[in-house]
DNA sequence: AAGCTAATGATAATAGATTATCATTAAGTG
DNA sequence: CACTTAATGATAATCTATTATCATTAGCTT
C-alpha cells in the first residue's frame, strides 16, 4: 500500500464526508461516488491496510459486523440504528466503569453501545 | 419442543451450573458431561428453541459470536475475557445513558461491554 | 408393552463475510 | 515517454456459524 491511487483517495474521502464508521458495503457504494469502478476486494484490502497504517480503526458491532471510523482524540462510544443500520459517534462518556469490574478482574477497555432510531429514522417513523 | 429429552436437561442443567452466558460450543462440551452422544445440531435446535420459550435469551458479542444465559431479574452487563474468550455478567449498571443519545435519536436499548482479563486468567497472567 | 412421532445425531448444505488468484491497469520514477 | 511493479477488479475459494436432511432413537400416551 504506497501507491496514492484514486480507489484509496476514494474511501479515505468516503469516511472524511460521513463523519460517522461505516460499514464495508457503505464504503462501497461512497467510494463508487468517485470511482464507479470500485471492487469489494480493493475495499477489503485498503481498509486492511489503513487500520495497519492506523488511518483507520475498528468498530465490531454485535453481530458480527465490523466498522471502521477516522481515530478520533477524544474517547466515545457509538449509537447503532436498529431501522436503518447505521452506525454513529455518540461522544460523551460519563461513565465511572471501573465500579463494574468484578474482584480479581483486570479491565483493559469497555464499550458503550446504545441502539435505538437514529434522527432521520425517529422522523420517518413519527 | 415438547418433550423433555436428556439432552434438553443437560443443557439447561449447563447453564444453572455455569451461572454465566455460555457459547454454542461451551454448552456442547458443559452438556456432553450428563449426555456424551449429544450433537451440535441439537444444541443449536434446543438453544432457539429455549430462546422462543423465554428460558433463555441471547447475548450478542461483538465478533458475530452469540452467547446465550438464564433471563435474570436485574438489568446488567457483560465482561468478556479477552484470554479465555468466556463471558461474565456484571451486575450493576451505574449509568445515565440517557445524556448520552444526541438530539433528535429514540433510545431503545443500551449494551456496556467490559473487555479484560478474568480473576482466573488475571492470576495466570501475574 | 406397543405404537406414534417428536427429537436426535451425523453430516451435507447453506449463508455471509472475508481472502486468494491472476490477468489487467495505472502510479511513480528516470 | 517508457518501464517497473504495486494495485486493481472480477470471481473463485475459504472460513465459520448455522440450518437442513434423513435414517434412527426414545418420550409419552394408551
Amino acid at each position: 500500500m504506497e501507491r496514492n491511487t484514486q480507489q484509496r483517495q476514494a474511501i479515505l474521502k468516503a469516511f472524511e464526508r460521513a463523519e460517522r464508521p461505516l460499514g464495508v458495503q457503505e464504503v462501497l457504494e461512497l467510494a463508487q461516488g468517485d470511482c464507479p469502478s470500485l471492487g469489494v476486494a480493493t475495499i477489503y484490502r485498503n481498509l486492511k491496510a489503513l487500520v495497519v497504517d492506523k488511518k483507520l480503526i475498528t468498530v465490531d458491532m454485535p453481530g458480527g459486523l465490523t466498522f471502521y471510523e477516522i481515530p478520533g482524540i477524544h474517547h466515545h462510544h457509538h449509537f447503532s440504528c436498529t431501522n436503518c443500520q447505521k452506525v454513529f459517534d455518540v461522544e460523551k462518556c460519563g461513565i465511572n466503569v471501573k465500579n463494574l469490574v468484578p474482584n480479581g478482574f483486570t479491565l483493559q477497555r469497555h464499550e458503550v453501545l446504545l441502539f435505538g432510531f437514529c434522527d432521520s429514522c425517529t422522523q420517518t417513523a413519527s
